[in-house]
DNA sequence: GCAAATTAATGATTTATTCAAG
DNA sequence: CTTGAATAAATCATTAATTTGC
């Protein structure tokens, strides 16, 4: 029985081609595959069942995070399982973590990290200027009615657009 | 001078009012807004200067980190930077993080994670399948150019449209 | 043989650590 | 030194294997 249930989305259910074609991607060399590569990979696997982009990024940051746990691991090495045994010996990764100068990305960008919570939530609204203000001192009032206290937020600032914005956040405790 | 430099974009530099509304917002409980309330926040604070929805979220993950290592490590504080000190001092989470269920998310999701990489890297190119092979075992030839060799991938699966990835990859050592 | 119970794998989040720009 | 940005480690939660009792 192939994975990929229809209606049931509970989490992803990678076939196994697309675990083949990652595992082989993995075992070739790639470890953190750009925002790019990770898209290009996600449509190409796309072809094999459904998925996301964030399954492929999870899915190498979990493979590269229990590869080196189970090598740790290992007690007694019975067989290589890995098949490639391709060096990789250490790999202090030099982090040469230049910086974007040129992002690829659109300007659409979308959140996938934290689809949702389901803790105590409440009510936030947000009220860009209040009539009584100045133009100078726009005031950006936050009635946050968490624990049933509320509370002024104020920013000094330019003129900005009049949203009335009123988004939900879970507060602690 | 405000932050938000016209074409330098090393990284965000958020204004005052940007950093206030954010503070308060922490101060005020939350911690790790949703996909949407990134999203709002985000909208929000545009009209004080550039920001992106990542910023936001980084905003959070820095400053609640930052939040209880400085409870940890203070070392003598010149001046209180966070100019809040707005209680909320333990709060232990009891991540009840229950399933989503229900995702708020569009289907349009690119990812920011991980802009660009300024590393060594090859081309490898995926060809969908070989002529050689029956319709029941596709095969999907992975030629990797990279460090020099070559290196085949197959999965055998379904029908799968004739793509021609071509994704350029950085690899280790 | 099958389904409930248990275990093993692994997808998805959160937290801690690290790097580097300003 | 401060802090935005990114990654790795640790953890949680769900689904698949598997065991077990009938």
């Amino acid at each position: 029985m192939e994975a990929r249930v229809g209606a049931k989305c509970g989490r992803w259910n990678p076939t196994v081609e697309q675990v083949k074609v990652l595992t082989d991607l993995f075992s070739s060399g790639l470890r953190t595959p750009t925002t790019d590569q990770i898209q290009m990979i996600s449509t190409h696997l796309s072809a094999f069942g459904k998925i996301e982009s964030k399954n492929v990024f999870y899915w190498f940051q979990n493979h590269k995070a229990r590869e080196r746990h189970h090598k740790k691991r290992r007690r007694g090495p019975p067989d290589d399982v890995d098949g490639d045994g391709a060096g990789d010996g250490d790999h202090h990764k030099p982090r040469t973590r230049c910086f974007p100068a040129g992002r690829a990305k659109d300007k659409q960008e979308v959140f996938w990290q934290r689809p949702e919570i389901k803790e105590t939530t409440e009510t936030l609204e947000l009220f860009p200027l209040k009539s009584s203000i100045s133009e100078e001192e726009k005031v950006i009032a936050v009635r946050g009615d968490l624990c049933g206290r509320t509370l002024y937020l104020d920013a000094t600032g330019r003129d900005h657009p009049p949203l009335d914005l009123r988004l939900s956040f879970n507060y602690v405790e």
